[in-house]
DNA sequence: AGACATGAAACTTTCATTGTTGCGTGATCG
DNA sequence: CGATCACGCAACAATGAAAGTTTCATGTCT
């Protein structure tokens, strides 16, 4: 089940590129998420278009959040990538001529509609800081030790810095 | 976006198999369904080891409910094709040693399985008799005829009677 | 000028679903 | 019985979209 990966790692490159990095080039992210600087520069592109992302050219240039991560939702990310869809199963776009299929299609993908619509009105209501947030404080609890630092030490496990 | 389409064309040869005939073999819903008969098989094998079809070989063999359409929901036809994956999105399983990352994808897994849960959810309170008649009163109803009669002409538009 | 880094287009690889072929088994008909 | 019909199953080929790759152009800093 291939499934696809944008969101996911989007969500990840924002957070490193808010805790670890103010900039990093297509290069260093994609070894971070283990692909390549192509993939990297495709998939971010759309997150530019919509002024989550700045990325300059030349040296020391790279990418750069445009704005802090709680004015990011997994909403916008997710529409940012293309607003891939979101359900493996549906109907057919091959029309016959019975009714019943297409009756039976279009209830089925009136629910699909539906169920999207619910979960992309989650995702509008978390922002990327809640996620980073979350992390940081389930992470600190943990380590049975509440304080900053050693949440923040979890974040250097990937020497990013230049 | 090439979607699974086992679930809708499932729906579509079960209503077939209750208004149109009370048994077709593969090959015939094959052709009703565009596909060829092996894939319809490998596609009904699950419905039968759920008891909601039965296959005869031989003269006269084929395929027939093992049970009213009242008595299946959209879920249980879902699980018989083997539950396949409803999402498209959701986190890759290539593991890394960050942490956030991790944490990342357990979030997003949350919200997706928390979506999943509510769809099938949906999908075991609505029966696939519920879709044949939610169907053929509205095909009465856009007809301006609302005898019974008018609605079951819908359905001869596929010559299977043997 | 030279090195660095993104932008964009074209091409290749990957891989799950679907489609296909072939053979075996059981059931019905004549 | 033998022939035909129809499913059961396994192995293989085709399809198509996402991911990966190559290549060249453009812009930026030293
Ligand atoms: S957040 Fe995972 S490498 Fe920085
Ligand atoms: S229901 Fe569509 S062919 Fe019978």
């Amino acid at each position: 089940m291939p499934r696809d990966l944008r969101l996911s790692r989007m969500l990840h490159v924002l957070i490193h590129l808010d805790r670890h990095v103010e900039r990093a080039t297509s290069d260093q992210i994609a070894g971070m998420i283990s692909t390549n600087p192509v993939v990297v520069r495709r998939m971010m592109a759309g997150l530019r278009k919509k002024e989550i992302l700045i990325s300059e050219k030349g040296h020391g240039g790279g990418w750069q959040l445009a704005r802090p991560l709680n004015a990011i939702s997994l909403r916008d990310v997710y529409q940012a990538i293309g607003s891939p869809p979101l359900f493996n199963i549906g109907s057919g776009a091959d029309p016959t001529d019975c009714l019943v299929e297409k009756a039976v299609d279009a209830r089925l993908d009136l629910a699909m509609q539906e169920a999207e619509r619910k979960l992309l009105k989650q995702f509008s209501e978390i922002s990327v800081e809640d996620l980073a947030h979350d992390f940081e404080q389930r992470f600190a609890a943990l380590q049975g030790d509440a304080d900053e630092a050693s949440a923040n030490a979890a974040f250097k496990h990937f020497r990013t810095d230049g």
